[in-house]
DNA sequence: TCTTTTTTTGAATGATGTTCAAGATGGCGC
DNA sequence: GCGCCATCTTGAACATCATTCAAAAAAAGA
């Protein structure tokens, strides 16, 4: 009888309402007001139930970071199951950036603060093994993955880098441009153009540094939007406008 | 009679050392159990008292992380005014931030909080104004002349770019090397080199990907070492050991 | 239908950030 | 010196939430 895995699954899906409801509470009235009894009542659950999920606030939140990452790595796995050239598949991953957050405005906003030490470290393990099992790993592989083929292939040589320090740089350049777009009232300054058209720019920069192949000339502006909306085309059809 | 500007002078300093006390208290106990009586007793003032100086503890962590940065941006400072070759001085941008971070260790788990929206929003606006004021505008200025001075002198054709969007990828970069570091457990895959030496690393990859003259052989770490330790040497020299 | 187990509930608890009325301090005129 | 006034300091009281847990409700099993 399967009552038990009833119970089990009924469990999952009220998993999915509380964050469901998070993140609409969050959208709705910030980060700054959130509230686990406001969030229960929402749900029409006591502060009790809720509990028995979420271990506390900061668990909650890196489940909620960890569900929405989900589609991220959606949208990179696309990106590794395309066929193209190797320099094409690496530079699909900006633009699958570009396009997740542009569905997803506020995820950054919400995962910065949770992967802040204060937050991240009064999560449970489990939540934690749970983020970095579910994101992390697959990014990595699937980043690896195309890195692995350009060298296969002989468009990058890494000399003395390793498959991890040029996955690194890229990631490192997608984190900071998230860090600039949110960082409000900061770095006005920097935002004088789509930071994430910039994020494409300098991500084409960066395989030119890293003298991956074919090298292109990096001025070349429609050469960039061609690249650009062929991405879109090819992988994310059915996530964009068809312009 | 100055009695009052003695007022003003010994309440500034009162600041200080509470902001000194606040800097050890989450060195010894993490930012997670940093707490505003706590602080206020370890300086033996009472709550009122610092409460008179921080509207609450946001704005008080925001004047901390504006505190420490005032020594990043004096690092800045020198590149700024070293006399070099602009790809030099850019690159010494990257080396200056190592340098900062192994002297200010706990600087950037403070600063990546403070900044998240949930902090930054619920400090006052003249804090804000600040930070950006002590931090934000005069790295900008910095970079913004290296950047002036590499056009100038034709080292660097700026095309469809401005200086700003040159200048936010190295930011970016920068950032995006901070947060990897920072991410705890998130990014140990890709931890294997000190992150500093990645930062410089790919900093001189980018340079070359903007065709930043002189282009430099990606692959020479003997010269990356020897450009390092010169930089070390003559711009940084009493910070550094001298090894 | 009764008993046992599991789940849900929400008032009570606890930890902290923040306030503010009362008290202490110190300059200033006499 | 002395008392008056403005200013500063104090810390107990307050407010806000996250979290707990004993009791009630619901469900399963006999």
């Amino acid at each position: 009888m399967g009552f038990r895995e009833r119970r089990q699954r009924e469990f999952l899906d009220r998993e999915r309402v509380f964050l469901e409801a998070a993140r609409e509470l969050i959208r709705d009235e910030g980060l700054l007001g959130f509230q686990m009894a406001r969030l229960a009542e929402s749900c029409e659950y006591s502060v009790g139930t809720l509990y028995q999920h979420f271990g506390s606030k900061e668990d909650l939140l890196v489940a909620l970071t960890t569900a929405t990452a989900t589609e991220h790595v959606r949208l990179f796995a696309r990106v590794g199951n395309w066929q193209a050239p190797s320099r094409e598949r690496l530079f699909a991953i900006a633009v699958a950036d570009s396009i997740f957050v542009q569905r997803n405005p506020e995820y950054f906003r919400i995962a910065q603060y949770t992967l802040c030490e204060v937050v991240w470290r009064a999560a449970s393990p489990d939540r934690r093994s749970e983020f970095m099992a579910e994101t992390a790993e697959p990014i990595r592989t699937i980043v690896n993955g195309i890195i692995a083929d350009a060298v296969a292939s002989g468009d990058l040589s890494l000399g003395v880098l390793t498959q991890d320090s040029v996955a690194a740089g890229f990631w490192a350049l997608t984190c900071g441009v998230h860090d600039l777009v949110h960082a409000e009232g900061v770095c006005d300054a920097y935002q004088t153009e789509d930071p994430y058209r910039l994020l494409c720019r300098h991500t084409n920069l960066m395989l030119n540094g890293f003298d991956w192949k074919p090298l292109i000339d990096p001025h070349d502006e429609a050469a960039l939007d061609a690249l650009i909306h062929r991405i879109q085309n090819e992988v994310f059809h059915d996530l964009c406008d068809h312009t």
